[in-house]
DNA sequence: GCAATATTATACCGAGCGGTATAAAATTAA
DNA sequence: TTAATTTTATACCGCTCGGTATAATATTGC
């Protein structure tokens, strides 16, 4: 075993703890004094154990990723449902957890592309953000690619219009869930969208 | 007239500069030192003209609004198209900004709606951008519930969750126009939307 | 010209920022 | 027990933040 003192936190739970104050005030508006006190360490801790405000950031980012925005995928895969009911699930458990069912309101990912846009930006931390900002698009083309192969959708549907519609609709809840708009408002707004895929071509 | 040294600069100038640099980089994100270099004065100046850096921001947020956000609805109003046409066009007028037409990519409400809900925000900035963040809605909901009372759509249809429906849906675009996605891909996901209304009830 | 007034530019203030030096405390290998 | 090692806590660093005191510069009414 390791000689010297051993590490009196629980590394995976101060991530997650920073992931959540970077969720709610973003990269900039996230100090070492707000992350570290709700990581319950103190500085020198911090950068012992992560590097940097920045390391720090995308490791945080990649928790995200890793543990809450990739739980929404299941619902696509489940091939025992019809293709709009597993299309509905999804949206549906997004946008609840955008209303905060497990985290701050809102999408993480939505704050940091939109603050990842306004340079000065750390070059890791952007190049991180612009890796992921695209995965959910590609996610729904191969979902929608599925169904066109089943034929639950029309030969002629533009697969990738429809991904990117769906993606846009969803940093839209998203940026509606931050702003205070009940989960209630927002599946009706979904329900809206689902009639592109119930009564389209 | 009053006298004293009269200012070497144009007022609505300076504010309009300040208003390019809190929507590229949001409130906090948003130095004295960045503003007066683009406002093209010193800070004493602003101090003098503005008061501080939260009412500069409330009164370039007016100025947004005033000059901006308000030039697209316009197109609701042209009595003589079509409602459907004339919502396209409010859309389309509305994502062309969005992508940069004359000003930073992405709606400068939008940042600013996302940065307000961290928080530590200040007071009346926060006040303001509650206060602005409903105008597109309830514009809509009177758009809709006009088209409603000369039969443009369904007596059925429900005029809110349409309005709620298309703000969200321009909330999603902005996110899209800050991320970089460009204005033809985003004017496909408008098309997309608009078959709400020209195929539903 | 002469006060009075308003704007300009410079230089500065306390506070908070990200980050670190230092030394005490705790743990292991020998 | 001792030496080596790692984490802890405190205190501090240089820098930038929002905001301002001060004094020079224009401009007005008289």
């Amino acid at each position: 075993m390791a000689a010297g003192r051993q590490r009196t936190f629980d590394k995976q739970q101060a991530l997650e703890q920073a992931m959540r104050v970077f969720w709610q005030k973003g990269f900039v508006g996230a100090s070492l004094a707000d992350l570290t006190q709700s990581m319950g360490i103190n500085k020198p801790s911090m950068y012992a154990a992560f590097g940097n405000k920045e390391q720090l950031f995308i490791q945080a980012t990649e928790n995200y990723m890793a543990h809450y925005a990739s739980g929404h995928a299941r619902f696509l895969q489940a091939d025992d449902q019809p293709m709009a009911l597993r299309l509905k699930n999804f949206l549906l458990s997004a946008v609840a957890a955008q209303c905060g069912e497990h985290g701050p309101k809102g999408c993480y990912l939505s704050v940091c592309v939109s603050e990842a846009a306004s340079l000065d930006f750390p070059d890791q931390a952007h190049a991180t953000i612009e890796q992921m900002k695209n995965i959910t698009e590609e996610l729904l083309v191969g979902f929608f690619s599925q169904a066109q192969q089943k034929a639950e959708i029309s030969q002629s549907a533009n697969v990738r219009q429809l991904a990117a519609y769906y993606v846009t609709l969803l940093h839209g809840t998203a940026a509606m869930a931050r702003a205070g708009k009940s989960l209630a408002a927002l599946e009706q707004t979904i329900d809206l969208a689902l009639q592109l895929i119930d009564e389209g071509d």
